[in-house]
DNA sequence: AACATTAGTTAGTCTAACTAACTAATGTAA
DNA sequence: TTACATTAGTTAGTTAGACTAACTAATGTT
């Protein structure tokens, strides 16, 4: 039983640091790369949003935010709702993304070198098990 | 394939969050246990060895063993090479594991809920595979 | 004997999280 | 419709846990 989160845990550090090392050339930070991620995968989306896919408090991704702003790789709309900050891709942004998502899938696809895909699937199914179970904040 | 290493991260926060929660009233954090953990299951170990297993830097698991003497848990020896330190629970820090390994193993089921064995199983060794091909630093 | 390597520490930095306290807009209920 | 509660986001300050660089002391190697 331990092993399997200890594991989890363990894994979690040196992807993390394959990663930054991976988007330091693209001035990107692995956190950063995931915003613009959901904004090219999922759409648009507030800050909000991005709190509770990340299960991380509002304040921390406002800093996450500038740093993109500041590279002109997302801009900031204001919803319908005049509270609400949408942040969309600009179309550097939406470059930026094509290019390195090209070096994470690399990544990626070396990581699971060895692992059939019935295998990878049963994973990721239990993963979002997890994640389901661990809901009740 | 990336709902597999973005689904990873995101157990990784909660779950943390979680073990953080059920070890405050411990005077415990995660890593805290982790180390006493790794001193009870595998025995006595010095700083480059949790090093190497943790793949941290030397330096980030002093203040983590300097809690713990504080507290008592764990005493520190001197190795044949009298460069080494080498950590080993007290009493106390054998009892505190104990008590602990209960409501983490609690918690750990609990979170297994909807998993089956052979799933659990199947992940583990996904994981581990993982570790693996990680390595290359 | 001289030099290189290894174990661990110290000092200082960084990232990404947190809480508390706030403003402004929206929703609800008298 | 006015009053109050809630929600979206920010600002300021803190924390945990990582990092690098530079160091001491012991051990290995040539």
């Amino acid at each position: 039983m331990q092993p399997f989160f200890t594991t989890l845990k363990l894994i979690s550090r040196p992807y993390s640091s394959k990663m930054q090392d991976l988007l330091l050339p693209f001035g990107l930070t692995e956190v950063q790369w995931g915003l613009i991620r959901i904004l090219y995968e999922e759409g648009p989306s507030t800050f909000t949003d991005i709190a509770t896919y990340w299960r991380v408090e509002k304040p921390s991704v406002t800093p996450i935010a500038q740093k993109l702003i500041e590279q002109e790789l997302i801009y900031i709309g204001i919803g319908h709702d005049k509270r609400q900050k949408v942040m969309h891709l600009t179309n550097n942004g939406v470059e930026k993304y094509k290019e390195t998502k090209q070096i994470v899938d690399t990544l990626q696809k070396n990581l699971l070198i060895g692992i059939t895909e019935q295998e990878r699937q049963i994973t990721e199914q239990v993963l979002e098990k997890l994640l389901v179970n661990l809901k009740g904040r």
